[in-house]
DNA sequence: CTCAAGTCTCCGAAC
DNA sequence: GAGACTTGAG
């Protein structure tokens, strides 16, 4: 216990750096920072400078002579890891805060799983496998299961067997338990799926945490070396730890017992995704002699806003007692915005940042949109690039999710993880070199029968009986490529490699030759990519495909370099917890939107939603508004839902309706007269659908839906589209409601639009 | 085998 | 309304 013996004589020591720290915080916080030894909870209220105090303790453990690589700091995001060095660095220099281990439980995990996953049957280079990746495997596996994807849905499949890997089940357990149809066979396609996962060299996110327990289980002398290496251990947001990250984490504190958890269970928001709560509320149990510190002053929000959380997060059951309390001023109402539709509810959204602008003189970084699931994101960016006000998405339909993107990262993937399946099923016959369905299903089957990987199944095709001639020499010059590059693996430096070997593949070309403004984007999305690689090969000392690999399987903003730029912040609210700005919009406040309608048959769901919204309205400063819309398109259909009952569960003395309708959006930019003649394709006067029903109490100018009569696009055409503005019709095809148009917008490229659902007006017909 | 058209799913949040 | 997957003609 010598530690805290330096710890109480440094606070007789005035005027010492170890001092000075503590001086920044408040005298709760103090406590949470200078309890140095022994398990120690921390609950953390919204706003309550969580952050901070275990940015200062780490600080104060460094300045008490702990090294920074004893110190293991758990984040959610990879951005909460990064901030929280940065400010470390601040406060004990960048020298030390370098060697700290701060990451998520994936990132750090993947690290260590790179150096010891021999032990495990892995190769350093093993892949990371996302959600959509895995989904490959899942079809694959139930194709040989012959298992019907009709009858049993891949994705219901794959988040059946991620949330038993989440609970730590394997599947010998899963199937002992499999007490109906679907978990009988979602139980063969765990064990037909942990088979090729493995036999691919490849982990999924839970096999980063299984794995480390794993490993930790069978060598009982890497767990000890890493338990002393890690003598000091912070977990953040431990709220939202599924069982297996708490497992982990258990193991690893085993030995020292210096564990400090912050976390608040009023913030929860990850149950679907494993997280449990119960390790927060057992906690004490876990450790009888838990030391627990309670934060509840908020220094974030107006008294307001923070009565407003309150109001609504009293409506859960399930909630440890807290009094959040602020000495802030009282701020101003919770601003109700009414709108007629989806688009001018970002319009009118587009319109507050300007005047909050120009009449409270903030910048554009003081604001943040957020909004319940991501498919809301597109009217909103439209709006704001109307009136061009710069904006950021953070996550959300991710550059590495785009086709173009994952093909390059699988070439990569492949030299680095030859035993890789699913990237080499992606790029071999990407571009086309004459390996087809059926040529492939042969290289596949002939892998499985011997067990190897469909690469070296490829080197040697000529032995494949059933493949024709020509696919085999096909196969065997795609291996050879391949080979060529695995050849000179780490002997060139990693962007050089990626380069040639991209430029050999012939994708580029393949984009290049098409010519087109669509594929074009996808030819500079590629070479975002390349420079993005020769960026990390310049920053990092020892560089290398496999490392930079792993790494962006890990994060979806690996390339926000821009993020003290002044620009609004868009996301949804799981992406804005731990975050905080002046102004925030909170968009789509609708039942069966938000709160979903999943929700209203399962009140743990609601409850999870309410915790959202509660995490939604705490991210605010000085000042909230929520903003509904009466009609929304969802699914491509007009949807007429009613205003969020959350609305109705705050505190009506803190809320008001923002004054009267919202202006209407600005008039198009375009040249001249557009002729007011919506186009829709004809539907059969009668029956009319219940859609047209629906319709009938929608003004005529409004919407394109319900007007019946044909003017029917052709060739040559000049249209006006609400989002591309004037293109030419090259070609129509189909009719009726399924009659779609070819059209090519100067500057935006060719789209092929449904004319049932894209707004087009003529503006010349020839 | 390839390409284009047709059909189906998604829109529930992410390491 | 986009994207992924399937189907059918050449």
């Amino acid at each position: 216990m010598k530690l805290i013996k330096l710890t109480s004589d440094n606070t007789q020591q005035p005027g010492s750096r170890r001092e000075e720290l503590l001086n920044g915080l408040n005298r709760v916080q103090r406590e949470a920072a200078a309890v140095t030894e022994g398990p120690l909870l921390i609950l953390a209220g919204a706003g309550s400078g969580k952050t901070r105090v275990l940015t200062y303790r780490i600080a104060y453990l460094i300045e008490l002579g702990v090294a920074p690589h004893n110190i293991l700091a758990l984040t959610f995001t990879n951005k909460a890891a990064r901030e929280m060095k940065e400010r470390i660095g601040f406060l004990v220099g960048e020298e030390q805060s370098r060697r700290l281990w701060a990451g998520t439980f994936h990132s750090v995990f993947a690290r260590i799983l790179r150096r010891e996953g021999e032990h495990l049957g892995y190769t350093s280079a093993f892949s990371i496998y996302d959600t959509d990746d895995t989904l490959g495997i899942i079809r694959t596996a139930m194709n040989s299961l012959v298992i019907s994807q009709q009858q049993y849905a891949p994705q219901a499949v794959r988040s059946r067997i991620s949330s038993a890997k989440n609970q730590m089940v394997s599947w010998q357990e899963f199937q002992r338990n499999a007490d109906n149809i679907f978990d009988k066979q979602a139980g063969l396609i765990y064990q037909e799926y942990e088979k090729r996962l493995k036999l691919n060299n490849a982990m999924d996110f839970d096999d980063l945490l299984l794995n480390m327990i794993r490993l930790f289980e069978h060598k009982p002398d890497i767990l000890d070396a890493y338990q002393e290496r890690f003598r000091y251990m912070l977990v953040d947001e431990y709220q939202d730890t599924n069982r297996a990250q708490y497992t982990v984490v258990s193991m690893l504190a085993a030995k020292y017992r210096n564990l400090c958890v912050v976390g608040d269970d009023a913030q929860s928001i990850y149950r679907w995704r494993g997280a449990d709560i119960r390790n927060i509320l057992d906690f004490q149990r876990d450790y009888p002699d838990t030391k627990v510190v309670r934060l509840e002053q908020n220094y974030r929000s107006t008294k307001t806003i923070l009565a407003a959380a309150n109001s609504v997060i009293d409506n859960n059951r399930q909630q440890l007692r807290k009094e959040l309390w602020t000495a802030n001023d009282d701020g101003d109402l919770v601003q109700v915005l009414k709108c007629r539709d989806d688009r001018e509810e970002a319009e009118t959204i587009a319109k507050l940042v300007v005047d909050e602008q120009v009449h409270h003189g903030r910048k554009l970084s003081d604001f943040a949109v957020l909004y319940r699931t991501n498919a809301q994101s597109q009217a909103l960016e439209d709006a704001l690039r109307r009136r061009n006000i710069t904006y950021a998405i953070v996550g959300g339909v991710s550059f590495y999710k785009r086709k173009e993107v994952k093909d390059t990262l699988a070439y990569l993937r492949l030299v680095v993880n030859p035993s890789d399946g699913e990237s080499f099923m992606r790029v071999v016959n990407e571009p086309t070199r004459g390996l087809g369905k059926t040529s492939l299903e042969a290289l596949a089957r002939f892998a499985d029968a011997q067990g190897i990987s469909l690469y070296a199944a490829a080197q040697r095709a000529e032995q494949i009986a059933g493949l024709q001639k020509r696919a085999q020499n096909a196969a065997h010059t795609f291996a050879e490529f391949i080979g060529r590059f695995i050849a000179v693996l780490g002997q060139i430096p990693p962007d050089e490699l990626a380069r040639t070997l991209i430029d050999a593949s012939g994708l580029l070309r393949m984009y290049q030759e098409e010519g087109t403004d669509e594929a074009l984007d996808r030819w500079n999305n590629i070479q975002r990519v390349l420079s993005h690689i020769t960026e990390y090969t310049a920053r990092e000392e020892n560089a290398s495909l496999e490392v930079y690999l792993q790494d962006i399987a890990l994060t979806e903003d690996a390339e926000n370099s821009d993020e003290a730029r002044n620009h609004v912040t868009l996301m949804t609210l799981h992406a804005a917890k731990g975050l905080e700005f002046p102004v925030v919009f909170i968009a789509g406040m609708e039942n069966g939107l938000f709160p979903l309608g999943k929700a209203d048959t399962d009140p743990e769901e609601m409850e999870e939603e309410r915790r959202l919204f509660y995490v939604g309205i705490t991210r605010a400063e000085q000042k909230i508004f929520l903003s509904y819309a009466e009609r929304r398109y969802r699914f491509g259909e007009l949807s007429f839902p009613m205003p969020s009952r959350f609305l109705g569960e705050i505190d009506k003395k803190l809320v008001q309706q923002f004054g009267g309708t919202a202006p209407a959006a600005p008039p198009a930019t375009g040249v001249g007269r557009v002729v007011k003649q919506p186009f829709t394709a004809t539907r059969p006067a009668s029956p009319r659908g219940s859609q047209s029903v629906m319709f009938d109490d929608i003004p005529k100018e409004e919407y394109h839906s319900q007007i019946e009569e044909e003017p029917m696009l052709r060739r040559g055409m000049v249209v006006r589209h609400e989002m591309f503005g004037e293109g030419k019709v090259l070609s129509v095809s189909g009719r009726g409601a399924n009659a779609k148009a070819i059209i090519q917008f100067p500057g935006v490229g060719q789209k092929h639009l449904m004319l049932k659902y894209a707004k087009v007006t003529i503006v010349s017909m020839s």
